[in-house]
DNA sequence: TAGGCAACCTAAAGCTACTATAGGGTCAAC
DNA sequence: GTTGACCCTATAGTAGCTTTAGGTTGCCTA
């Protein structure tokens, strides 16, 4: 198949795998004699795990420990299961962060219920006041 | 204050002010012979109101907003609620994504409880076997 | 007065995961 | 033979910085 054919398959845009290929996430296919890429049923898979993977938010470089580990010769997958926990934890992570974001952002609105001057607004002179704080480290790769 | 100082102050790198200076959200202050930039208690402010809109993770977009907003003449500070309000929509709106992703995780996570041969782990089984969607509309410019 | 060092300067590249653009080539149908 | 859908490569843009390279300023000490 071509690669058109592949991205409508796999729910994505030609560019997205011409890209992944690139980024060593899909190996290289053969070429016709006109140049065009062609696929066989396992890169098909392939991409879709992929997808499959970006549709949970995985990074590429999560993406790329699953893959190596699909093709190892490993018969114990339980680094497998370290990868997949690993990001569950991110993901753990950032609703955490987000929710008390949601707190903070609760509480400031809370200044000002109604129209007034600008000057007199309780949420900009909460942003003015509030104590900065050096930016927390990410634990995950989520924005 | 040289941008050092402004930069401990503010929690954030010297690089990062000067960054915010090429982007327009913090104006361009005085120099001195030497050429070094020369900060007063204004440039203080903002970049502490910018650092705090960061902190709760607002664009630099919306930050525009609001700052152009804390100058304007206008003497109702609804359109400040209205970027405010669309923000926390924004937070909710990630908070709801980021949920639903842990419940699919969570499912897959379950398939493979101990050890096994890589070929038979239930988690790159069911990557594998996941139907694909188009990737759903960005409502936020949280990631 | 020279040397050393921290802090400053600009410009450009790198990060993630793509998307978009420019400018061209291939292939089947009409 | 030409139209049109599809393919190709290479490059730049997105957000919000961080990093790197290479040079300048200013102060302190010997």
């Amino acid at each position: 198949m071509k690669i058109g054919e592949l991205a409508q398959a796999a729910q994505c845009t030609v560019e997205t795998v011409r890209y992944y290929e690139k980024e060593g996430l899909l190996p290289a296919p053969a070429r016709t004699a006109g140049n065009f890429r062609v696929y066989g049923p396992g890169h098909m898979e392939r991409l879709r795990l992929i997808r499959n993977c970006r549709a949970l938010d995985m990074s590429h470089a999560e993406i790329h420990s699953l893959l190596q580990l699909a093709d190892g010769p490993a018969d114990d997958c339980s680094a497998v299961n370290a990868v997949f926990d690993q990001h569950i934890a991110h993901v753990d992570e950032r609703i955490r962060e987000l929710a008390q974001l949601k707190l903070q952002l609760a509480a400031l609105r809370e200044r000002c219920g109604f129209k007034q001057a600008v000057g007199a607004c309780g949420i900009l002179k909460g942003l003015a006041a509030m104590e900065v704080e050096a930016p927390p480290v990410r634990h995950t790769h989520l924005g």
